[in-house]
DNA sequence: CTTGTTTAAATGTATAGACAACTATATATC
DNA sequence: GATATATAGTTGTCTATACATTTAAACAAG
């Protein structure tokens, strides 16, 4: 299992064999890890080359070591909802409402100089404006404002955001999407918002905008996104 | 600066070294890290310790090293801010603002239903109840009121909060903090919000409750944060 | 001007061993 | 039965050392 003249770092080697093993099931879930000292005789590897492993693994939150007990294989945690960027799609399937969107609009025009800077553009430049609002089980639940470089994407038609757009931007247009930047604010929904939210003036929203990256540097994508103050909220994890 | 004596571990105070002097300005961002040999001389230390600190430093993202470099100090991150729980404190001194909170009470309570359900403890049990206002640079930024079962942190005095909660519950406690789970909402600020942020009726206010873990299950804290609308955002960045 | 070689310095990987601190269990003692 | 006490096993910390890999700069050769 451990191939001492291998290129790869033993310490890496361990790592994904106890990655493997927990994978298949052959190490369970709450389950105490071999010792340190087992693997150690195991392999014939020096004890500090272990614990340079399982400390990787432990930070990663797949194994908790506990002093004097031993290492245990951690629990699957629930922090699924927001890890990572999710659809609003995915979102609301998640929570058993069925989703839907409704275009207002889907115009070309350009980008003044606050939106330029932030999709690193050049001022005046084309980008897509779509509107949108986003339905869970026929309920308005959040308004959205979208903006997209015209230039990354070519021909837009309203067809493409049917479905989902991230999909169409990594399949079709062969850009990864790499991560995203939001900011999280409330506010009281302006004219737009409460015409479309169907909420009356003073109402709070939950105020989402987000930069999404593609590439690890380039902008793909820049939204407001007004959520329902009382029908919305945010959930997170936030690890260590 | 290095105590061998201190109960501390050595790797430890020499991270609260780095860690200080990088808030300090003594360390700037982008410039080189003294080398580990330099360490190892400084304080008659072993490399390996000196790694272990520095390692440490690197995996949190305060520091970056490269491989036949040197160790740098990284650039601020964007998503530091929100990579994982950070204290108000530290939120706060990343953004250049001298953080302070102002304990408004702290009394002995019984839980209800709804909040002993939360924290996992028995209905009527006895939890501290600590009403603050967190505020930067003087100007009130939030209030806040935290729920921490009794039995979970013995005696309290209002002292052990005026500085970090986390550190004495990771220090002096030895409960390791894991998670946090969060739901963000926007909302109205009640009449006590409204009282402690001066702010009129019907202000907006971000709305966070955090439920925060020790060993991976056991919650040692609830609190609900009503945050200044107009002078609070709240950054993440979401990976993949 | 480009390419190759050497060298010093840095981090990366790995070993072997020591002692400390903590946990659980067994054992002796009252 | 209850309470110390020893003991074995575990992870945590630390040292001292060695060699590998990468980088940057100086230098040499073409």
């Amino acid at each position: 299992m451990i191939d001492k003249n291998s290129p790869l770092p033993i310490y890496y080697q361990l790592e994904q064999e106890i990655r493997e093993q927990i994978q298949n099931g052959i190490l369970k879930q709450g389950e105490l890890l071999p010792s340190e000292r087992m693997y150690t005789e195991k392999y014939n590897i020096s004890r500090m080359t272990v614990r340079q492993a399982i400390n990787n693994l432990a930070q990663e939150g797949l194994l908790v070591r506990m002093k004097g007990k031993g290492t245990f294989i951690a629990e699957q945690k629930i922090q699924h909802t927001l890890k990572g960027i999710t659809s609003f799609s995915e979102e609301m399937e998640q929570k058993g409402k069925i989703p839907s969107s409704k275009i207002i609009s889907l115009e070309s025009v350009q980008a003044n100089s606050q939106l330029a800077a932030k999709l690193h553009i050049e001022e005046n430049s084309e980008v897509y404006q779509l509107k949108r609002i986003r339905m869970a089980d026929n309920v308005p639940i959040a308004f959205e404002i979208a903006y997209i470089p015209k230039y990354l994407v070519g021909e837009l038609r309203e067809n493409d955001f049917t479905t989902s757009f991230y999909q169409y931007v990594e399949k079709n247009l062969q850009l990864p999407i790499t991560h995203g930047d939001q900011e999280i604010e409330s506010a009281l929904a302006n004219e737009e918002d409460q015409k479309y939210l169907k909420v009356t003036e003073g109402a709070p929203i939950l105020l989402i905008r987000r930069l999404t990256y593609v590439n690890d540097q380039q902008p793909i994508e820049y939204v407001r996104t007004a959520y329902h103050g009382e029908k919305y909220k945010y959930k997170l994890t936030l690890p260590r």
